[in-house]
DNA sequence: TGTACATCAGTGAACGCGCGTTCACTGATGTAC
DNA sequence: TGTACATCAGTGAACGCGCGTTCACTGATGTAC
């Protein structure tokens, strides 16, 4: 249905842009493909072979868009940073202040692992081996970075720049373990005693007393 | 060289116990090539033919001792289950109070899954799984015990019992989080500047407020 | 406007690989008499 | 003590699978004249 969807919609809009050639339409299909591989069936299901069978294509065709099988990973990887910092971005805009602001960017984090898990590990694989990557506009860099800003608006300045990064590190920390520990079965009676999956997460990350302090 | 060590202590001790087919060896020897596989080459390497290989044995040979794959994977977890209980165990007992008690066994923990990156993703894949695997003997419970109590005992009393498990949910997410950032780039200058990787586990954690309170 | 040409996205056969697993077997060992 | 037998750990061939990747190809499209 989904996929119905995208392809009318392919149709539908014939001449996207001035340059038309017969290209650019199986890429994007590629990578749509993909997504839906990596959310339906996990990190192993997303194969060159798969992924052509997924798109209706030829076995070899995504050869033509991506140089290998890295190549394919890195390039869904880079969708899904892209995806994870929008919605990062969306939770700093709409909660503006201090430690809500805090509450919600990390919700969001933890919220877009849980909801998309196969790019989740993706992403974190990547980031892993990320020194083998071309770094030049590393878009993983700006989710860093986006964390690192909302919680340098909760927390109480420090002069000292080592416990900074200490800290720092201390909350990367919870957030990719709370990752971890949501989905533990010892969580469920949690997430139902409070109400939602939310809840959980906020009273969990409430509980990150450094930001108490502020 | 521990493999050497390992069959000579084996051909030594012709005897060991009472009852004595040509059984036992090839098991221990299977589990041992198993380890070796998962630290020097990652959880993808321990294949049923993989592991006969490094054992030097036939490529079914292995059925005899393990029902499928997923048998093997699971006894494998088991030892490296037990093998990190009894880290935790030692660094509580070779640090008996509070505070200083619960850094060295969270620092065991990190470290443990930092020395044995393989396992440690196996022991993780198997706890995910957990439900559909007989929880009869559960090794994996001792070490969430072992962790709670470290922490118990640094932590105040609280009259909440939802707001000590919601406590305990924030401590194994940093606890499982730290693993993951240790291993960051940004993590190497901290490493440096406090001298060691276990100083800069210890610096981060005495950075969790809640055994402040203490 | 029409035709020859170049481009290049997509095809299909084929390669070699490692995997899990089955099966009938072999051979060394322990047991019964 | 000696022999026949049962047990069962380990073997080797074989199966079907999915994978990444190569290669020569085909065919639709855009471009040049």
């Amino acid at each position: 249905m989904d996929r119905g969807l995208a392809s009318v919609m392919a149709e539908t809009s014939k001449p996207p842009l001035a340059k038309r050639y017969h290209h650019g339409d199986l890429e994007r299909a590629l990578l749509a493909a993909g997504r839906r591989l990596l959310e339906r069936d996990g990190l192993t299901a997303l194969s060159m072979r798969g992924l052509a069978r997924e798109a209706g294509v030829s076995a070899t065709a995504p050869y033509h868009h991506f140089k290998d099988h890295a190549a394919l990973l890195y390039a869904i990887g880079r969708e899904g940073s892209a995806d994870l910092a929008a919605a990062l971005r969306d939770a700093r805009d709409t909660h503006p202040y201090g430690r809500d602001q805090m509450i919600a960017v990390s919700v969001a984090y933890v919220e877009f692992a849980l909801a998309n898990p196969g790019m989740y590990q993706l992403m974190s694989d990547t980031t892993r081996l990320r020194d083998s990557v071309p770094p030049e506009d590393d878009p993983e860099g700006a989710i860093p970075r986006l964390i690192g800003q909302a919680f340098s608006g909760a927390l109480p300045p420090t002069h000292d720049d080592v416990d900074r990064r200490l800290r720092n590190a201390l909350i990367w920390a919870t957030l990719r373990g709370l990752v971890d520990v949501a989905q533990f079965r010892f969580a469920d009676p949690l997430k139902d005693l409070l109400g939602s999956e939310r809840a959980f997460l906020e009273a969990v990350l409430d509980r990150i007393p450094m930001a108490r302090e502020a």
